[in-house]
DNA sequence: TATTATTTTTAGGTTAGTCTAAATTTTTTA
DNA sequence: TAAAAAATTTAGACTAACCTAAAAATAATA
C-alpha cells in the first residue's frame, strides 16, 4: 500500500523514463516534483526499500515491474477521471488536470472498473492522452509535433505534450481543438512561427513554441 | 486549508455533537476515530489553533461557525459522491460509504456544484440522510425508528441510521429498502423482535437491534 | 467528605515527508 | 590528470499525526 506521495513519485518517474530514455535523475525529480534534491534521496530510499525501483546511489533510478505497474494504474485514473470531469460534469480541458491529480489517488479497483464502464471504456483522456487498460497496457503511439510540419502539409491534432491551463486557454482563444484539421500555410524562416488555416475556416498565427507542444497526425 | 485528518475530526464533532446535545468529550472522539485519547488531545489543541473549535481542558469540545460550516461541506460532499456512486456507477448502498470516505475530502468547490448539478441536485443520499445545500443548510427531520412503531401499524423505511455493509446487506436479503412500505404485524414481548409485512407482499422477522437502526415515516 | 475510580492531559518517542547546510562523489574542464 | 564545478547523499531539524506511560483533574462512592 503506498501514499499519495510515494504514487506522485513513482507517476513522476515514469513520465521522466520515457522522455529520457535512461536512468532518472536526483535533480530531474527534485525539479519535477517540486522538492529538494535531500528530500528525493530520501524517498529513494524507501521506494527501493519496497521494491518498487531500482537504485543506484549517484547513479539514478528506474521502475521495476511492480513500479511501473502501479504508476500506470494512477495514469489509468488520472485519465479516466479527466474524461469524467470533461465529458459529464462539463469541464473545460484547461481545468480538468488539477482535480484528477487528487482523484487519482481514490483507492478502489471496482471504482475504477466501473468508472470505465460508465465513461464507454474511452481510450484517450481530453488531452488526446492514451489511457492504459486495466492491465497497464497502453499503445504507445508514434506523434509528430506540429513544428516538424513542413509547408503545404495538412494534419489533424491529435494531442497536446503542455497541459498547463494557460497553454489550453491560449489554444481555445485560437480555435484549436482536438480532432481539428491544420494546414501550415507559411512557416517564418527567421522565429519560425507558422500561420496556419484552421478546418479550412480561420487563419491563426502559431508561435514555434506553441507548436512544438502541439501533437499531430 | 485543513487536511483529511482535521476534516474527519469535525465531521466526527458535528455527528457526536447531534447525538448528544452537550460537550463533545474526548474519549467519545478516541473512540469514534479509532484513536487513544492523548492522540485526540493532541488535535483538539490544533483545532482549537485553527479557530474550528471552542475547546475547554478537561470539559470538551464544540465546533465554532466556522467549523461547522466546513464539516457540513464535507458531509455534502461525502453524500453527493454516495449518490453518483449508487445511481451513476450501480454500487450497492452497503459499497458506497467506504469510497466516499476518501472522495469526500477532494478539494474543489467548482467540482461540488457540477457533481451536484450532474445529479440533478439530490436530497438524499442512498442511506436517507439528507444532503446539505451549498450554504450548509440541511433540513432536520425527525425521523421515528421502526422500534417505536406499535403493532398493527404501517410506515415507510425512510432511511438507516447504521452504515456497516453487514447491516446494509443483511437489509438486502430482508428485502428491505428505502421507500418500501412496512406494516408491524406482532411485536414478541420477551425480546422485542418484530414480524413485518413488507410492501404487502412478503412477512419477515426483525430482530430489536435491527429495528432499532431502521428509520420509519 | 475522604478515598477510589475514571477521564483527560502531559511527557517523551516514532514515522513520513519535508527542509538547510555540509560532506561526498561524479563530471567537466583546463 | 589535477583542479574546479556540478550532482548527489548524509547529517541534523522540523511538523503532523500517531503511540505508551505517567501525572493531573474530575467524578463517583463509601
Ligand atoms: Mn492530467
Ligand atoms: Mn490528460
Ligand atoms: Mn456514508
Ligand atoms: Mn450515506
Amino acid at each position: 500500500m503506498q501514499t499519495f506521495t510515494e504514487e506522485n513519485y513513482l507517476k513522476t518517474i515514469f513520465f521522466l523514463s520515457i522522455d529520457i530514455e535512461v536512468w532518472v535523475s536526483t535533480n530531474a525529480l527534485a525539479e519535477s516534483t517540486n522538492t529538494r534534491a535531500a528530500s528525493v534521496s530520501d524517498m529513494l530510499k524507501r521506494l527501493a526499500e519496497k521494491g518498487l525501483i531500482n537504485y543506484q546511489k549517484y547513479r539514478g533510478v528506474r521502475l521495476t515491474e511492480e513500479g511501473e505497474r502501479l504508476a500506470l494504474l494512477v495514469i489509468r485514473k488520472h485519465r479516466l477521471w479527466e474524461v469524467f470531469l470533461a465529458e459529464k460534469l462539463q469541464f473545460g480541458w484547461d481545468e480538468v488536470h488539477v482535480i484528477a491529480e487528487e482523484l487519482e489517488h481514490i483507492r478502489s479497483e471496482r471504482l475504477v472498473e466501473k468508472l470505465d464502464a460508465f465513461l464507454g471504456h474511452p481510450q484517450f483522456d481530453p488531452h488526446g492522452d492514451p489511457i492504459p487498460d486495466a492491465d497497464g497496457q497502453m499503445p504507445a503511439f508514434r506523434y509528430r509535433k506540429l513544428s516538424e510540419i513542413n509547408e503545404g502539409n495538412t494534419v489533424i491534432v491529435t494531442g497536446v505534450s503542455e497541459h498547463s491551463s494557460a497553454f489550453l486557454q491560449h489554444l481555445d482563444k485560437s480555435g484549436i481543438m482536438l480532432g481539428c484539421q491544420v494546414k501550415v500555410q507559411e512557416i517564418n524562416r527567421f522565429d519560425k512561427s507558422i500561420h496556419v488555416l484552421i478546418d479550412n475556416q480561420q487563419t491563426v498565427f502559431i508561435s514555434h513554441e506553441v507548436a512544438k507542444n502541439l501533437l499531430v497526425k
